[in-house]
DNA sequence: GTGATCGTTTGCAACGATGCAAGAGCCAGT
DNA sequence: ACTGGCTCTTGCATCGTTGCAAACGATCAC
């Protein structure tokens, strides 16, 4: 810049004047200014301008598994939801490593993002305690810190039920709930479940809950696998948390000769966009993943804004943002056998 | 700083000495200060420390679309390898417009970033031209700008030829080439199918190349669905260049009642770990991901030393590297049919 | 003609860290 | 006792940019 200052005969301050689109510049010395940028392809330091000013424009995205289509197309509808605000999404993956995820909400990407948006899966809530973070953070999905951080996504139990209820109305008697585990997650889409059920009246023998450790398609595979060669009477319908658990799931009833839906009906939650193309394709409940991104982000701005006005002030109620979803009904959840 | 050196009655530079680790530093102040430092919860600025050492530790990834799973995989590969280099890395989706790309080319993102990888689908090679880059890059996969710019993959070529190879061993006659689009990648794999059928000496009325746009699900079963559709003769084999479009391919010739591997087989490049989950599950040529990341990494660095050594060498002759891949044979690939 | 006002430009300091080289204190060797 | 060499510590300048407030010149009203 200083280069650049010299070439136009104007001072530095002049030039940053030009580069920041500050008003009081006069035509000729703006296109002199702009010409000498060009000229000598000038390109604004980052680094500088977030060190002097504070904001370095860019957000960070943790999430557990980026290779996990889920939050794959969430970081997806993350970057471009940001980047229509031009800010740039620095993506992180913790792997599940509740090390990295302790790190990440004591601070460790401040100053290098003006805030973060944090896709937890083991939450370290012991160490976290009730502890305010001292820069702007807003969990994406659930997570079991504690309502006093801000949270975006849907209402789990609402999605879970949802899901559920569609396979009983479809004619479903003996449902069985795949995927519940550690997770906050697990906890409510479980909970969603039980209500559906109860709602439904069905009888408790009926009831059936399948731990797996984590939400992927092996281990909906392996579950399902087991749940077959055992001697319980087969369930009729299949309602997987997330849709990598219903493809492990598909696939295991597929190798073994159930068929779908005929046999057992499959519902899940998420609706990536292998759901489609699946065998068959997967009835799924589809989250808003364009809206999450937005309200995130509006979050994160609205805890810049109160961080800057004044000291420290009640920094922000943790609010709660229960986001849209759709049920999505494909083939694998529309069969009517016979009532029994 | 200040205020820990304050804290901890020493200087800022004292400071700064047993932040970085420097020798020469006594273990009663060492001690001191680090318990200074814990105390106030000191963080290290990243800008700060940027600006003024000019490394900012940051590696930038640009992938077309994130929501991929293969560049989703490729992500975290990439992720993790840096991860163990201690370098993070900002993903950066350029959703295919060569704006964006041209943008990251002419160096949108440096100091910012070390370094760039970018996967490049779209490439404006007429505005690049042979004009080498300013700053540490690595291509990864195909481009066609040119082989002055280094690039990490597999040979593409080889890897179609290899596929397609293996469906002509399972006995099949006609094997249909799925994706053939205005990419350098489709450009490469078509070659590769070529040569394969060339090989073996098929027929050329056996022969067939379909065309799409994007290597997509959408695009891969609209294409099989047209050409079920049509009244050619139906082939025996159907090599899609990437795993999306066999996906889609499956899900088109499932709902067509066609039966896979019995009536057609079907092999494919990238094995996403959705391949594992397909019905039937997929063959596929499956590129060592970790590979990629590690070579790319190592050629970043390599650059960055080089910048750092003279003021402008040749800047690192474009080293075209390919890396290991293998073909992981699955049901959808397995048929003998009689000999015709 | 003179002072007030406005638009435009500028100098200085600062953001938080590190490179450099010099200063302070200590010990051993002569 | 003096010097050289060592370890440990420090001050200063600097990276590229922007906030602040003053300075500058010109126009305007009286």
């Amino acid at each position: 810049m200083r280069d650049v200052a010299e070439h136009a005969g104007v001072s530095v301050r002049t030039v940053s004047n030009v580069v920041s689109g500050y008003p009081h510049v006069s035509a000729t010395t703006r296109e002199r200014v702009q010409r000498s940028l060009d000229e000598l392809g000038y390109r604004m330091d980052f680094l500088a301008k977030g060190l002097r000013s504070g904001r370095t424009g860019f957000v960070a995205l943790a999430v557990p598994f980026l290779a996990e289509p889920y939050f794959a197309e969430l970081a997806q509808a993350v970057i471009g939801a940001a980047a229509r605000r031009g800010i740039t999404v620095l993506v992180e993956s913790t792997a599940g490593d509740s090390e990295v995820e302790r790190k990440i909400l004591s601070g460790g990407l401040t100053n290098v993002a003006d805030g973060v948006l944090f896709s937890a899966l083991t939450l370290p809530a012991a160490d976290v305690g009730s502890a305010v973070p001292d820069f702007p953070l807003v969990m994406l999905g659930e997570h079991s810190v504690g309502d006093h951080l801000p949270r975006v996504g849907i209402d789990n139990v609402a999605a879970a039920r949802t899901a559920v209820a569609h396979l009983l109305d479809q004619g479903c008697r003996r449902v069985v709930a795949l995927g519940r585990n550690a997770s906050e997650n697990g906890r409510q889409r479980t909970e969603g479940y039980r209500q559906a059920m109860a709602e439904a009246k069905v009888r408790r023998v009926n009831w059936f809950e399948v731990p797996v450790d984590d939400w992927t398609r092996a281990e909906g595979y392996a579950a399902v696998a087991e749940l077959l060669e055992g001697d319980g009477p087969l369930p009729d319908g299949v309602f997987a948390f997330n849709d990598a658990l219903a493809v492990g799931a598909l696939r295991a009833l597929d190798a073994s000769g159930v068929r779908v839906p005929e046999d057992v009906a499959v519902a899940a939650i998420d609706d990536i966009q292998e759901a489609a193309y699946t065998h068959p394709p997967l009835t799924s409940v589809a989250p808003d993943l364009d809206a999450i991104a937005e309200r995130a982000l509006d979050l994160l701005e609205e805890q810049g804004r109160h961080k800057a006005d004044d000291d420290d002030p009640a920094p922000v109620p943790g609010r709660q943002e229960a986001t849209p979803f759709r049920l999505v009904v494909r083939a694998s959840s529309q069969h009517r056998p016979a009532a029994g």
